[in-house]
DNA sequence: CTAAAAACATACCAATTGGTATGTTTTGTA
DNA sequence: TACAAAACATACCAATTGGTATGTTTTTAG
């Protein structure tokens, strides 16, 4: 990777982090330079502007992000229900970087930006797009193994799925604990459980 | 009521739907006031300052409302399961003031705000744990009801159906059609279903 | 090596922010 | 009615914001 490359990567992955933490619109792009030591000039000459810049994270890093994220463990499935639960599993308790008090990168972003930013939504909407087909193609694979039942509303069940993630990484904020997040997935075992033939 | 206590009631009002379209922190006081036609002075003459306001809102507006939005059918309850659904139906389809584009007033500022202030979050943990208890005891009197089963760990339960009211309502962001929302009022009726005795 | 383009650095700016200082008006009460 | 306190109004301020103008340095291509 050029140099010149390399500073926009750093600037993007500090953004992200930022973002992470403070959300889009109260990361300031001083806040940006003060924590990676680039200077205004070189931010906006890689970026037209600081939404360029917030749509370049989304499209560059959490897009891949959240699919090497999603799409490794969603491969090797040898029972696609288990490997769903394991998903929820490790990305709420096996992923140091994301924090409980914090949420999720994606969600918090959906939730600030989709109402204001037309470009946001867009962008955003495809990432949770992507992951959704993942957890049908998954979910029609259970069918095809006799793992649940043929009735099965794949596109329902997936977007039930998805729905209860961003739910608890919402209503996790609340807490201080990781409780919240354990009795979630008992009781996402159990509802997948209810899917068996 | 007063005159002074209507002035305080019309900038707590302004300020819950600006807070609800914009988000917390980018409600500026200005913005209140413009919007009111209440000058800077009569603003922090009523509060010490913008974080007092916002916890006004929460603990004198939105408590209230949710706590109204959720006794009073909770109470009137033939069938809970029913009326569990029923809710969640009406909350996302038949609420004309909350939008899909603008999700939830509660979970918007559970996510922008639990992670930056002890004292939001406090706030919006007692709504949302009051809210709770009122779905546990639905839950237990169908347990008693004999309509669910006997073994329903209600916290759980409850748990993961508000958890899925939040989600749903950040994932209707992305998209611009209400859709989603019957998707997932499907699934969530499938869900109660595998309550059952 | 050299010129031009790419990449970066510095200094600045107008607009907006939450908040304050210092008033004036209105209201309750003796 | 008198007067103090409550309620509101106006003018200001320092800090922060995204963004720009105008440089200098570093790469790259011929």
């Amino acid at each position: 990777m050029g140099k010149a490359a390399e500073t926009r990567k750093i600037l993007l992955q500090k953004a992200f982090e930022l973002i992470y933490i403070n959300g889009y619109q109260a990361t300031s792009v001083d806040d940006i330079l003060a924590t990676t030591n680039v200077t205004k000039g070189a931010f906006y000459y890689h970026f037209k502007n600081k939404e360029e810049m917030g749509l370049a994270v989304i499209k560059e890093l959490m897009h891949d992000t959240m699919q090497s994220q999603m799409i490794e463990p969603m491969l090797s499935a040898p029972n696609p229900l288990d490997i769903i639960y394991k998903i929820m599993h490790d990305l709420l308790l096996e992923t140091p970087f994301l924090q409980i008090k914090y949420g999720c990168p994606t969600h918090n972003l959906i939730q600030e930006m989709a109402p204001l930013n037309e470009n946001f939504r867009e962008a955003l909407l495809e990432v949770m797009a992507s992951t959704q087909k993942k957890f049908e193609t998954a979910l029609k694979n259970a069918i095809d193994n006799r793992t649940i039942k043929t009735t099965t509303n794949v596109k329902q069940v997936a977007n039930f799925i998805i729905t209860g993630y961003a739910g608890i990484r919402n209503i996790g904020k609340l807490y201080t604990s990781d409780e919240c997040y354990h009795l979630y997935l008992n009781e996402l075992k159990s509802y997948l459980n209810s899917l068996r033939t």
